[in-house]
DNA sequence: AAAACTGTAACTATAATTGTTACAGAAAGG
DNA sequence: CCTTTCTGTAACAATTATAGTTACAGTTTT
């Protein structure tokens, strides 16, 4: 139904913070994880951040990563962050107003787009991040993997003892919304 | 998710069917009542046809009917015919073979988005055309509609009753599907 | 043979997402 | 302070799916 991604690759980007222990990543690694352009990273990080999921930090040095455990991230969460606004869409036009069923259709099917979105919903949210982190572990090693892009972890800190200086969970980010709806 | 009605409106023509009793409809009327081109309405109802779902016939007083009664067609019916890939999609341009994560997201990602497919198609296969109907009644009346774009029923058969010529669910219509992929 | 429909090709138009380049501003570290 | 390294974000171009249009061959009815 639908030809984006977008949901598929918060998810990835999440799981790589996860599976990178708290070392903050930057656009371009993740980037080269996802196979695609660190800008489009960017902007998906800053909705993330905005919902609260990661924080982010400029400057040199910087970077995102979790900000809560990988336990306590939902796919649910993640659906969320990105106002999908459904999994279904109503009619482009409205329907006629002269017929009995082009009337009411829209009231009707509203209902059952709201069950279905309830549904989906439901499933997504038993599932963590950490899910889908202990999910891969089996899968790793089983195919035909050459280098690991290894962040390279010259400290390792856990989430409690770095205090990141000025950390935000997405504040002044209203412009990537607005994008997004442009 | 997704900014496609095609669902909505195939849901739409069923349940047109079903409100007009059995009444062959014509490709106008039905695209008067959804608000859209007869030719979108022509070519989704190919889609629905092959299916299985409607019937048509060529020809002047041709038209199209539901195949079957509305208690029998359920709107995973309608979702199947439709071809939908799933409510979501994996990445657009695929991972990075080079990152742990990135060779194996799509396949723990393929599962996740299986279970949400489950729900979504479960919830879909309790509601059938009919129950749409249903729902719909109640809702006739209480908002201000002018005239009724009543189909002028000169005749009334009923499904067993009229044996229209050489009925076909849809055969040859193999690029209808061609069209929707290219 | 004329009229009324469907099936379908072949385009064009919209809209959402994705990809790119460019640059301002923040933080780190001389 | 000044340079380096990142993020945030504007401003477009590219891609893709869907929707809308026009046109016409083929089918049926009368």
């Amino acid at each position: 139904m639908s030809t984006n991604s977008r949901f598929a690759v918060a998810v990835h980007v999440l799981t790589l913070m996860a599976w990178s222990d708290d070392e903050p990543l930057k656009s371009e690694q993740v980037a080269e994880s996802v196979n695609t352009n660190p800008v489009v990273i960017r902007r998906m990080l800053c909705e993330l951040a905005e919902a609260g999921l990661v924080v982010s930090q400029t400057g040199s040095l910087g970077g995102s990563r979790l900000a809560h455990e990988p336990t306590e991230t939902t796919l649910l969460d993640v659906y969320q962050a990105l106002e999908c606004r459904g999994v279904f869409s109503l009619h482009r036009q409205p329907p006629s107003r002269e017929c009995p069923v082009g009337v009411n259709i829209e009231t009707v099917l509203g209902e059952v787009l709201q069950e279905v979105d309830s549904a989906v919903e439901q499933v997504l949210a038993k599932i963590t991040i950490n899910d889908v982190v202990q999910r891969l572990k089996p899968c790793v090693g089983t195919k035909t993997e050459k280098a690991v892009n290894k962040v390279d972890k010259k400290k390792h800190y856990s989430r409690e003892q770095i205090p990141l200086p000025q950390l935000r969970a997405g504040a002044k980010t209203r412009r990537a919304k607005a994008f997004r709806t442009v």
